[in-house]
DNA sequence: AACACCGTCAACCGCAGGTTA
DNA sequence: GTAACCTGCGGTTGACGGTGT
């Protein structure tokens, strides 16, 4: 299948954004709101990309950013999280309002990686380094069919933040909707579940769900499809 | 002071997948 | 059904600042 370049390459800036650029671009969003990246620059007097714009709109510009260092319960999130769906960045932003794909994925490559391999974590695993057949219990056991699950809002008996998380056996999956949710969501009062709650962050800063549960109506206003997926126990 | 090295992060690139004509 | 278009995602790169020698 063919395709047209993004982009006239000539006749576009590229690196760092000037303050005037940035200036552009937001006064344009606010005017006219997102939307076809591909005009928008154009349109906003730009010499960019659409793509560029959208990735600077994204990852800087937008005015829900958080910005600011991670925290600590942020920190276990991400790793639950990466856990669960691997390096779908874009999911794992979605369960942290605030905070972009790109400032994640970064985060994981330069400090979360480096903190797993001190615990002898393999990052991408989420197994133990030293595997030996035998003794090489699954630190996470994603999606099995054990019933059995540490209480998400209470503390594992005086483990570690780092014990706690290498025993936390997250027994979870991602269905479809059903009937009911839909019903639920239907009648305006979503009954999605806070993965952040079944990962024990429900009560501390990490979890923004309920605040996220707005921007999704704000979403769902514009056709957009909730990343807020419900999830089955 | 000068240089090398390293860590961080904004930005780019290529691709996949959904939508439209 | 197919091609073209558009958006979003994930991997990678490169500029820049901080630190060590």
């Amino acid at each position: 299948m063919g395709r047209s370049p993004c982009c006239e390459k000539e006749h576009t800036n590229k690196g760092a954004w000037t303050k005037e650029e940035d200036d552009r671009l937001i006064r344009y969003i606010k005017k006219h709101g997102e939307g076809c990246w591909r005009t928008l620059p154009k349109a906003a007097g730009l010499l960019r990309c659409g793509k560029s714009c959208r990735l600077r709109w994204i990852n800087y510009l937008r005015p829900d950013l958080k910005r600011g260092n991670f925290t600590e319960e942020e920190d276990e999130l991400i790793i639950n999280l990466h856990s669960l769906l691997g390096n779908k960045w874009s999911l794992i932003a979605a369960r942290l309002p605030g905070r972009t794909d790109n400032e994640i994925k970064n985060y994981w490559n330069t400090h979360i990686k480096r903190k797993l391999l001190s615990r002898g974590i393999d990052p991408q695993t989420h197994r133990p380094l030293t595997t030996s057949a035998a003794g090489a219990a699954a630190v996470i056991t994603p999606a099995t069919p054990t019933p059995q699950q540490p209480s998400p809002t209470t503390s594992s008996g005086g483990l570690s933040s780092s014990e706690e998380t290498a025993y936390l056996n997250l027994e979870l999956s991602i269905s479809l909707p059903t009937p009911a949710d839909e019903e639920h969501s239907n009648s305006g009062s979503s009954h999605a579940v806070c993965l952040c709650q079944k990962l024990g962050f429900q009560s501390g800063n990490a979890c923004n769900c309920s605040k996220m549960a707005a921007s999704i109506n704000y979403a769902a206003r514009d056709g957009m499809q909730t990343l807020f997926t419900p999830l089955s126990l």
